[in-house]
DNA sequence: TTGCAATGCCTTGAACTTCGAGGTATCATA
DNA sequence: TATGATACCTCGAAGTTCAAGGCATTGCAA
């Protein structure tokens, strides 16, 4: 997961962005990060298993988070957790995030001043 | 660019978003769209050619622009304008990224409450 | 006048993400 | 005992975006 030089990996990463900050408040394995998304965002963000998992690998790859795998009532599963490393990387893909919303907004319709409303 | 069932597009089609807020404004030919993309958003955001024209054909193609071919000091250009259908196409993309644009704000550091500062 | 930058259109291949569908295994419940 | 939920995972397909080019004209500077 390299990071692209121009655009901050464009819209992309968002599925990374939040599982960095779900992961940076608590740590969690896999399968409850797909379902606190969808719960957390009222479903209007959904991400699959088929995207969470590659992304914990990458992140982890990266240093960017540490697992360790514990057994709850008979299931397996893999807890993460954000290093400092990971840390430095969510700041940078808020600040992006951020930046790229609020450019955004001003672009859209009522976006560039107070919404006068006449 | 068939839409998407499950997220709208994801984060993608940011693109396709600007270009049709631009034209719906204004009239405006593929070279001006990079600059003015470039320049309004303090090139935060910067669309380089190779997705513009592409994202172009795909929209007239699909009934969202009509285009018209004018010379002018003896520069061939081709305008864009955005037609009913592309409106259309517009307010959702427009509604869709307001909507996650709000579902990430809430997960971001400051984003659940007023940002109360005591 | 020669050359280079800017204008203006375009395509291509590669890279990356994301999606959806599947596979495996265990546990709890009906 | 069978089904659904839990929990991990991989794979191929699809779609976007990127960078780098190619082509042709104009205008300016050397």
């Amino acid at each position: 997961m390299p990071a692209r030089e121009t655009n901050p990996n464009f819209m992309n990463g968002v599925p990374e962005l939040v599982i960095l900050r779900l992961l940076q408040q608590e740590e969690m394995y896999g399968y409850e990060i797909v379902q606190a998304i969808r719960s957390r965002t009222e479903a209007v963000i959904a991400i699959g298993e088929g995207v969470v998992y590659p992304v914990l690998h990458g992140l982890e790859r990266d240093g960017a988070l540490t697992s360790r795998r514990k057994t709850v009532r008979g299931r397996s599963r893999i807890y993460y957790s954000v290093t400092a490393a990971g840390s430095r990387r969510l700041a940078d893909l808020s600040q992006a995030w951020t930046n790229l919303a609020a450019a955004i907004q001003k672009m859209l319709p009522g976006g560039q001043h107070g919404e006068a409303i006449p």
